[in-house]
DNA sequence: TACATTTGACCGAT
DNA sequence: ATCGGTCAAATGTA
């Protein structure tokens, strides 16, 4: 009922982020070709154009991620109002059978988007893996990664990342929460800050 | 040594 | 019982 204008030129402008982005990635792997397999001839530009490509590349993720949360939260909560109500409750009450046992959360939903793309995408945040599924009627693993900084900052996001193709390469991205860690990428210059209450 | 990744076992949900 | 997600010991890497 807003603004119909709005909603519309978003679209665009999210075209436009996603050409940018998908641009900047080439010109990433060019940089990786090019900079991998040589000794270290040139060792100092190439890192700092890859810091700036990084950073061009935050920039174009994080603009998409506050599009994309302004409109799955206002357009559909999803699955985020499930019941809070037997968090910790019905534990099952029987023996020990190993030591591992109850160590696990009741899984909880949180919001979750998905991305697909040519290119491993460089979004911004430090991953580690922590695990890695075969899914039926898929070809390809599931890679499985949480926030690096989980432990250390209690940050709930985690991502998996499938390929979904071979030869042109295509991998989905599904994003899963908000990361609640500040990050600092890049000590001497700007302040990479993802904001964790974009609601 | 201090991280990250690999990988089979274990867990909750269905 | 099966499936997808997570844990953690073993292993790899800087």
């Amino acid at each position: 009922m807003e603004n119909e204008n709005l909603g519309h030129g978003r679209g665009k402008v999210i075209d436009e982020l996603l050409r940018g982005r998908e641009l900047a990635n080439q010109l990433r792997n060019i940089l990786n070709e090019s900079g991998g397999d040589i000794d270290d001839n040139n060792g100092s530009t190439t890192p700092f154009a890859e810091h700036l490509l990084k950073e061009v590349l935050v920039t174009f993720t994080n603009s998409l991620l506050f599009l994309n949360n302004t409109q799955t939260s206002e357009a559909s909560d999803m699955q985020l109002t499930k019941s809070e109500d037997s968090l910790e409750s019905d534990w099952k009450s029987t023996s020990i059978v190993k030591e591992r046992r109850g160590c696990y959360k009741r899984r909880k939903v949180s919001q979750t988007w998905e991305k697909e793309s040519e290119y491993l995408v460089e979004d911004g945040h430090q991953w580690r893996k922590y695990g890695q599924k075969t899914i039926l009627n898929t070809k390809f693993p599931r890679n499985y990664y949480r926030c690096t900084h989980k432990v250390e900052q209690g940050c709930k996001a985690t991502k998996q990342v499938q390929k979904v193709q071979e030869d042109p390469p295509l991998y989905k991205t599904t994003y899963i929460g908000h990361h609640t860690c500040r990050i600092l990428q890049s000590p001497d210059t700007t302040k990479i800050y993802v904001p964790s209450d974009i609601y």
